[in-house]
DNA sequence: AAATTGTGGTTGCACATGTAACCATCTATT
DNA sequence: AATAGATGGTTACATGTGCAACCACAATTT
């Protein structure tokens, strides 16, 4: 008889535990890429994604970024001062609300960003390459329902 | 015509972005599932992981917990550093090589790991169901893809 | 067998991060 | 309009982490 499926309710295996699989496969494309960009620019993680969003949205404010790409506020306050003390990011307060500060690339920062996008985009295209078409089809559908279930 | 599918070469959408959607779902699933041990016993990440190795495998080096589940050597230290200090863990000198220290549960450690094992049991269950049966086999083929290919 | 090189594990230091407290400003209540 | 509460953003502090240097011991070279 075939016990193949039938789990050991005494110990974990890590290697067929889920969240730890998904967390390593996470953690190996992410350090693949930020290995990438970290050699390119010497942008940290949650700078990449500042500035990524920044450059996505023309124009944001830095609480919009926690919003869209989940990081804590002083992630991005951090990011942000880095990124303007490179000149790729600057400020802009709200005329009516003056909490508020705009942000937006200047025009080395676009100019990098248009790299940004393009190495990106490379990268996801050779990821995809890799593991095959029809496994990255898989993948896209997992997340999706991942997603889904975090929304709700 | 349907344009859907073709890529804006000038911005990109980072929530569409393949390595940062698989970054944001493993967060999130980690994220809740450390939140049921960090509550349950108060372990980090990487204690919870080099506890969970350690009862894995019933007896083990540091170094060998490190091959097993990619952590920083330091990180795996400190882990059986708190662990010990918790009597969940204990060492033993190898006597032929007095380098190596063969780590392993103390009664009071083994007890928690039964439970540690079940909880893991049950998150990983109520997650598959909580994103269907059939989407969660296509994110074991995806994982599986993708070890793959950093095996290769 | 002495010297060199390699390995398991720890520690000091610098840097990254999360929490909470904070400042400035805006909004709502009175 | 004065006060109380909420919000955008920054900062101080405590904790987590990675790197490099280190210690003790083992293996290899001479």
């Amino acid at each position: 008889m075939d016990d193949s499926n039938i789990k050991n309710a005494d110990i974990l295996a890590l290697e067929k535990f889920l969240p730890y699989r998904l967390n390593q496969a996470s953690e190996k494309v992410s350090q693949k890429f930020a290995q990438e960009y970290k050699k390119r620019y010497g942008l940290t993680r949650p700078e990449w994604r500042t500035f990524a969003t920044i450059g996505q949205f023309g124009t944001i404010t830095a609480r919009e970024i926690c919003n869209h790409s989940p990081m804590h506020k002083t992630k991005v306050s951090r990011a942000v001062f880095a990124l303007e003390k490179r000149r790729w990011v600057k400020r802009t307060q709200d005329p009516t609300d003056r909490r508020l500060e705009h942000l937006e690339l200047t025009t080395t920062g676009q100019a990098t960003y248009k790299d940004l996008v393009n190495v990106a985009n490379v990268f996801e295209e050779k990821f995809i390459q890799s593991i095959g078409d029809q496994d990255a089809q898989l993948l896209l559908r997992a997340l999706d329902a991942i997603e889904r279930r975090f929304e709700a």
